[in-house]
Order: C-alpha cells, then structure tokens, then sequence
DNA sequence: ACAGTAACCTGTTTGC
DNA sequence: TGCAAACAGGTTACTG
C-alpha cells in the first residue's frame, strides 16, 4: 500500500490536526508489529507536544518536544484521525489520544513500525542507509548513473532499492519505467546518462501527480479522513496486464521481477 | 559489495 | 459452494 505519495498525503493530512497538540495519552493495543512497538512509549510522549510532522523516504516523522516517533505504514497500515471515543475496530493497533481526537493506526498485515528515537531520527538505524529524496535535488541523472554503474541487477530493483533512492515502491516503479519508455528487467548498468536523466524526471512526475491525487488506494490504503486517494484511474500500467497500453494498444506485459509483479509495455519500453 | 531468496502476517482473490 | 493456494503497496536477515 503506502509508498511516498500515500505517505505524504497521510503526513499532510494529520499534520494540520496534530501540529502543536498536547499528548494527552497513548494507546497501544498490539505492540507485535514486525519491529516490536518501543516498550513502554505511551509513557515518554504522553504529555509532549506534536511540533511538526515531517517525512523521509516512506516514514513519517512525528517530532515531539524531546524525540521523534519514527512510524511506518508498512503493507496495510493506515492512519486516521477519529474521535477518541469512537471504538477501535480490529486492527487498530495504536491510538494517540489528543484533545477529544485521536490519531488511530491500524494494520492488519503488522508491517508497520512505531519506534521512540530519542536523538536524531535521521541517524536512526532505519533511516540512516537511506538513498537520497527522489523529490530532492541530490536524485539527479549524474548520481543515478553513477550508482547504476556496474550493478548486474535489473533498473526496476535498483530502483526500489531504498540505500539508492528512499520511497520507490512497486506501484511508482513500474509507472516511472513506463513513462521513461525503460523495460524494468533492463540492466541497471547498462543504463545510458540520458535514459538516467528521462528516468530520473519520471519518477519525479509520477510521484508528483500521485500525490497531487491523494496517492493510491488498491485496497487497504486511506487518507486521515478516511477516504481514498485517486491515482488508481491514472495508473498507466500497474495492475493492467493483458490491457491496452494507453499509448499504443499493445496489450501489457506482466512478469516477475525481483520476487515482485512488475508491467510494462514490450512496444514503448525498451 | 552485490544479488537472490525466504520470512515476517493477515485478508482477499483465484482456481480447482 | 467450498476450500486451498496464490497473491498483495515493504523491509530485512540470511545465503552464496
């Protein structure tokens, strides 16, 4: 579900409820996500204040007066804003209590990480070996040809590989490779600095609309409001095998690339 | 250092 | 209809 532009909607979503509130208390129902909940964070941020909420790669970054709630969606993690009184259905792990509000996680697959940090959460072990922001001005065609340069993998691994670029996930692999006319299995080292350059400025449009749109809903993925994102009309070739390519009718091709369903368009992709 | 695979967990879809 | 297998937006530990 949640790549960078579900993140992003998330964080600017809850951002406009949480900036500046008090903490008033945590709730945590499930603490056995796949990075087991921090013991005992209900304690260390009850009573803080939200300063701002911010956003590396696919993490969301609640800054508190002393630390960070470092929190990741996962597969199927989503966060809403609800009324503290509202009952929690399965799933919903997490509840940040603040005002009559609540900020409420829920995540059935139990992806999702929620971890204290008292420091800087950008040295943090899971964000420090993260690649550059694809919206930033360090993801460039040069540093893009640089690090493809000798890799045997494919282009569509190398980018979703978090260490060289943070927040590329499956769906964003596969549109930005459509619409810089690249087969994903391409070799990543075999790569030109021009076909760099039109793969860098994809990924950039792609993730840019999406999130424009609000992101994606496949299934689980919602806005803190609770409703969808819209990009899912606007997908060109993800979860479109056998359908037309929007650009020349060529029916898509589906195939498994790096344990991961991937589609493109054998006539525009080369 | 790099590439490939299995594993984490649950819900939904697919196929027999 | 029913049940089991396959599959899903992510990440990481392990293997060679």
């Amino acid at each position: 579900m949640p790549e960078l532009p579900e993140v992003e909607t998330t964080r600017r979503g809850i951002a406009r409820h949480l900036q500046g509130k008090r903490i008033a208390a945590a709730v945590v129902r499930e603490r056995r996500l796949r990075v087991p909940v921090t013991p005992g964070i209900a304690g260390k941020i009850s009573g803080q204040q939200i300063e701002t909420i911010g956003r590396r790669g696919k993490y969301l970054l609640l800054y508190l007066q002393h630390g960070c709630i470092i929190w990741h969606l996962g597969m199927s993690g989503s966060l809403r804003i609800v009324r503290a009184s509202h009952p929690p259905a399965a799933h919903d792990h997490i509840d940040i209590v603040f005002g009559r509000k609540a900020l409420r996680f829920c995540d059935p697959r139990r992806f999702g990480t929620v971890v204290w940090c008292s420091g800087d959460p950008l040295r943090h072990r899971l964000l420090a070996d993260l690649g550059p922001e694809p919206l930033g001005g360090d993801f460039n065609a040069d540093y893009l040809y640089r690090v493809a340069h000798g890799r045997r993998t494919a282009v569509k691994n190398l980018i979703m590989n978090a260490r060289i670029v943070a927040g590329v996930g499956n769906i964003y692999a596969n549109e930005a490779l459509f619409t810089a006319g690249i087969r994903p299995q391409h070799l990543a080292g075999r790569i030109s600095k021009e076909r760099c350059r039109r793969l860098v400025a994809a990924i950039r449009t792609v993730l840019e609309d999406a999130i424009r749109c609000g992101g994606t809903s496949l299934r689980d993925f919602v806005r803190e409001d609770g409703k969808p994102g819209y990009f899912e009309q606007h997908l060109a070739v993800y979860h479109r095998g056998g359908e037309p390519c929007p650009a020349c009718a060529t029916p898509i091709k589906q195939r498994i690339i790096g344990q991961r369903t991937s589609f493109y368009c054998p006539a525009c992709q080369l």
